[in-house]
Formats: C-alpha cells, structure tokens, sequence
DNA sequence: CTAGAACCTGACACTGACGTCAGAGGCAAG
DNA sequence: CTTGCCTCTGACGTCAGTGTCAGGTTCTAG
C-alpha cells in the first residue's frame, strides 16, 4: 500500500510515517518513482510505534528498543534488553506519579462537591 | 523567603518560580528594591503546582483550576470545577493507555527474557 | 491528453516549560 | 568600601514530534 492509506489505517498523518521512516524506525520500498510502499504488517508496526511513542519513548529510545522487537534472539538486543527493562521502569514510576496526581485530583474534586453540594443547598445557581 | 530558599525547598528552579509567577499561578511579595518574598505556605503552593504539571496540565489548565484549590466555595469555580473533572477524565485515560504501554513492553520483555535464557543455557554471553 | 488527487523533498513554524546568558542592582560580612 | 553571593529583567536557545507551505512529479479516471 502507499503512504496515504497506511496513515489512514494506522491513524496517524503522512507526515509522522515520514519522519518515523527518517529516524529508521520504519522502513519503506520505493517504486521507480521514488514512492513508498509498505507490506500489509506496517500498520501494525506503526501502531506499535504509537505505543511506544505514547508510552514516552523518544525516538532515539525506540530505535535502540526495535531489535527486542523484531528479534528478540540476537545478540545485537543485548543492550536493547537493558534499555527496555529501564524504559518498563521509568514507565511505572512515570505511573506511580500519576496516580498520585489523580488521587490529588480526586480529593479535590471532594472537596469541591461538598461545598457545592452545601451552597445548592442553600441557593439554586 | 527569597526566591533561591524557595526553590531549594520545593525542588524546583529560579527559573520556574518566575515562569510560574509569570503564568498568575504563584503569587510574592516585592521588597522594596523588587526582591521576590514568600510565605511559608508557598513551598506546598510550589509542589502542587509541580504535581499538577505532572499530570499533564498546561499552565494555562492549572491556572484555570487553581480557584477550586484556593476557594473551593465560591461561584467563580463553576468552569473551574468542570475543567478539573475533566482533567481528572484525561488523566485517568492516559494512565490507562500507559498501562497498555507497559503491558506491551512487559509482554516483549518476557518474550525476549527466554530467548534469552535458551542463548545463556547453550553459550554464555 | 487532461484534471485532480496523491506523492515527493526540503524547510520553516509551532508549542511550552524551562535553560542560560547578559548586564545591572541588592545585601550581609569583614 | 569591598567581596561575593543572591536577585532582578529581558531575551534568545532547546527539544521533539508534527503542521504546513512551496514547488515539482506521479498516478488514476475519463
């Protein structure tokens, strides 16, 4: 398929496939023209990009992840491994935060109903 | 306070402390000759807003939903009080599109983990 | 052949919370 | 007064993924 309908299916723009093709994290076939061309698998590479991307990989980070990826036997993901394992990481405490940031939020909105609650009690607003 | 104890304090730079004063969501005092003073009570103000930015929120965002924090009764947190479910309702969904992250990745890395194990059991690495 | 959609490269714009530098003034200690 | 650290304003730099525009080529339908 061309670049058109695999952003269309992978939900992103052309632009992004572009780039992501620019830090060698997804790979095309040219036709004679010079237009790209991707097997039926891309869009799934592609959402795996989103992800990872989504995830808060840089780009950098996901090309030294991908050999885990595409295989996971060589020696080359040896390094790659580690990367991944500190990213898992750095993604749970990057959750863990979260939470409390949402707890937080939650309390407050708490604390907000109760005073809303009081001052509809008292006056329709 | 001066705004280096401040800083030291809540763990954040000079530099943010004025962004944030910059953006109305810290306010200070001004000595005479234009030195910034605190209260005690900003060094909680700071690491709110800190965690606030870790959720995601935009200045613009915080400084929409600081009125529920400072005066949770008053009528002037209506919108407020919105914008902060809301943002509860986006941070809740990206923590739970990080999850997916992180299932992914733990999912590649047990994959990798027996490969790996199959390549230590036969040469080590 | 023609119109128009899709594609190409290249490059600049943008966002947003900061880093960082420049040049100047403030303030406690000796 | 001097030394040295802290603070001030102002402004430009950064990162990184993506939007967008320009100018040109390729593909497809009729």
């Amino acid at each position: 398929m061309r670049i058109g309908e695999l952003a269309r299916r992978a939900g992103v723009s052309v632009r992004s496939l572009r780039y992501y093709e620019e830090q060698g994290l997804l790979v095309s076939e040219r036709s004679g023209s010079g237009q790209r061309h991707y097997p039926e698998a891309a869009v799934d590479r592609v959402i795996l990009l989103q992800r990872l991307y989504a995830g808060g990989l840089s780009s950098r980070t996901i090309g030294e992840v991908l050999p885990c990826v595409d295989r996971p036997s060589a020696d080359t993901s040896e390094s790659a491994f580690e990367m991944m394992v500190s990213e898992r990481d750095r993604l749970s405490a990057h959750i863990e935060d979260l939470l409390q940031t949402r707890d937080m939020l939650d309390e407050l909105i708490a604390t907000n109903r109760r005073h809303n609650a009081t001052l509809r009690s008292g006056s329709a607003g």
